[in-house]
DNA sequence: TGAATATATGAACAGTTGTTCATGTGATGA
DNA sequence: TCATCACATGAACAACTGTTCATATATTCA
């Protein structure tokens, strides 16, 4: 015990660590901060039902701002907003033909991850 | 063309749909609004650093919440609060041992999931 | 050129979320 | 039993987010 003895209580989980080997083990193993912020930044990024609509609809077509805010059912503008934010992270792209904008996914990935949320909430539902 | 003809220009596009075939069928390719509500609920919990490190920490070890919150820098209160949040929606699980809670992950999804978040921001790093 | 249309964007606002502080609960051990 | 500790939880609040409204931009066509 090479610690300062604080024998302040009241925050001492907060001082002396229970289990400091597993705590710097754990500590260590963890991303670099950089990571991990961008990581929840992305997964920000499909928890909106909106967005999550707008994903999958473009999951296997190219449709147009005015189509998708149809099948949405959020107005124009509404998804005009939201399609920035995916665009701003590369989920989606945009294709420009005349006054339209055609928007597809942008990552192979995306498809899987949504797959995977929906096992784990089937699972759940089966689990009750 | 037996659609009401509405000439009340202005928001037209939300009215007369550009590509009424295309949206139909998107519609109707969209998983129900319970799944896709329960979708971003889900990957709302991934949105958030302090639970994304928490989650990464449980990725491997066993820790009690002192431990835990020693490990992602945040008060014992809020990670409290956060794992609650975990629990609620089954991503961890807890086994009480005498004063201290031990948590696990508790879905074998969850490390994948991270994963490929990690790949589309290192692809996303590697294509600037 | 000017009207119509598709999309983008800024401002504003209500609703949500993450954190801290204060306190409650339940287990341990003197 | 009483003090101590680990954890849980309620209240409060600042910060953030998603939506709508109003408007700007850019393209097409008469």
């Amino acid at each position: 015990m090479t610690e300062v003895n604080n024998d302040n209580a009241a925050d001492r989980c907060e001082e002396t660590v229970t289990h400091g080997d597993k705590v710097e083990r754990a500590k260590s193993l963890l991303p670099d901060d950089d990571m991990l912020f961008e990581l929840s930044e992305f997964f920000k990024l499909f928890g909106d039902s909106t967005r999550i609509k707008i994903l999958e609809t473009l999951n296997g077509s190219e449709l147009c701002v005015c189509d998708i805010s149809a099948v949405v059912g959020v107005s124009q503008s509404g998804v005009s907003h939201q399609l920035r934010l995916l665009r701003q992270n590369r989920l989606v792209k945009t294709t420009k033909v005349g006054k339209e904008s055609y928007y597809t996914l942008d990552d192979e990935h995306i498809g899987d991850i949504i797959k995977i949320g929906m096992n784990h909430i089937n699972e759940r539902r089966a689990g009750l």
